[in-house]
DNA sequence: CGACGAATTGACCAACCGGTCAGTCAGTGG
DNA sequence: CCACTGACTGACCGGTTGGTCAATTCGTCG
């Protein structure tokens, strides 16, 4: 009823919304191949024509919601860039929203992992230059910011940095599984934890230290 | 020609061999369903029945690949676990060979990753508790070890740091081509620098030391 | 040699895949 | 009122999939 003009977007999501929707979370699920057409025409509560009618192929389905995952985490991750305190307040605060991030979009995590396994060359490039590439260029910032300031040590690479605290939430959520099985690990259910304990080590790193004897 | 009794493993390997190595480097490269039956066979030199002969199922094969793999990557992991020297040579020993290991058989690994990828939790614990339960305990004793001898701190986690370690490892397998794109990155085409740079930071943190002024 | 089991094969199958197509229907502008 | 358009659908297509099966070859033992 009340008929938009415009593609529509509030209460009932338009067709190819819930297309995309679907699909996103079939994609995620169970990879590309494995997610058909009609599972996810099924899912969007479509016809499989109808899918064909707003997407010219599979793969162009795809690439819009990969495409639409990218923007959704380019704009979550910018909302946060914009943090006060000192560099080990911000860095901390953009560990924790970032692993929270990837733990509450599971699905779009994991669609971008694949993808990135199967896909890697080519779509690389592709994902580098449309979001991430900008975000981690931030985050360097923020820590190139922070040794200017003498708030941490200048012999060691920003981008060095910034890697390990993305390895160390991505491989928190891909690993996780395999975790909770480890006897030595207590932090598999607990990312709060997991989070709090890998900044710490990232900031004072293992050797014995004067600045904390014993 | 001279007939081995025992399925033979050497000259031309047997026909089951074959197939495991095909199926092994189909499924690392495009994935299980994207690898289908009858390229697995032309690869492996078989019919496609051949297969169904010596294997169950797609399924079944899949396993047995998967299982080889595991065993491949224990022994590979076991061969370095007695090494010498002090704390830190060691870890370095075991971080750059981890690594190398990784981008060795870079099938191998995107195979693991994707399993883990789509099936999370049963095959988690399988996994945990087939091969890398073990190797993980031991990085776990390595490090524990270190920590009694009093050559680290005594207030960090041991499973933190083995995780740390392997994800920074495991993420630059897998991100690389990310990476490549980055300009603040200067070690995506050198695994050596990259593991020296990751050891030197985990070993010291990040923030200003009195060790290492300036 | 003959026999017997394992290895191997091509022909074949139902099911499903991505994709097409002709056509229905609702809304809109003239 | 009609003409036109875009959203939408069920039926259908050729091709591929995992899997089966009867039949043949091969190696070995008696």
């Amino acid at each position: 009823m009340q008929a938009a003009r415009i593609p529509a977007q509030s209460a009932d999501p338009s067709s190819t919304a819930r297309i995309l929707a679907a699909a996103e979370a079939l994609f995620g699920e169970l990879g590309f191949d494995a997610a058909s057409m009609s599972a996810i025409a099924t899912r969007a509560g479509v016809s499989k024509a109808n899918i064909f009618h707003h997407f010219n192929s599979k793969q162009a389905l795809y690439q819009a919601v990969l495409a639409n995952a990218c923007k959704e985490s380019r704009t979550r991750i910018e909302r946060l860039e914009q943090a006060e305190g000192n560099f080990v307040d911000r860095l901390g605060h953009f560990a924790a929203s970032h692993l929270q991030g990837i733990l509450e979009h599971a699905n779009l995590a994991r669609l971008i992992l694949r993808d990135l396994l199967e896909n890697g060359a080519e779509r690389g490039k592709e994902l580098a230059e449309q979001s991430f590439g900008p975000n981690f260029a931030k985050l360097v910032d923020i820590i190139r910011n922070g040794q200017a300031r003498g708030e941490l040590r200048k012999d060691v690479d920003p981008a060095m940095v910034a890697v390990m605290l993305i390895a160390a939430n991505v491989y928190f959520f891909e690993a996780r599984d395999l975790l909770r099985h480890f006897p030595a690990v207590d932090f598999a259910d607990d990312p709060q934890r997991y989070s709090t304990k890998m900044l710490g080590l990232l900031l004072g790193g293992i050797l014995p230290d004067t600045r904390n004897p014993k």
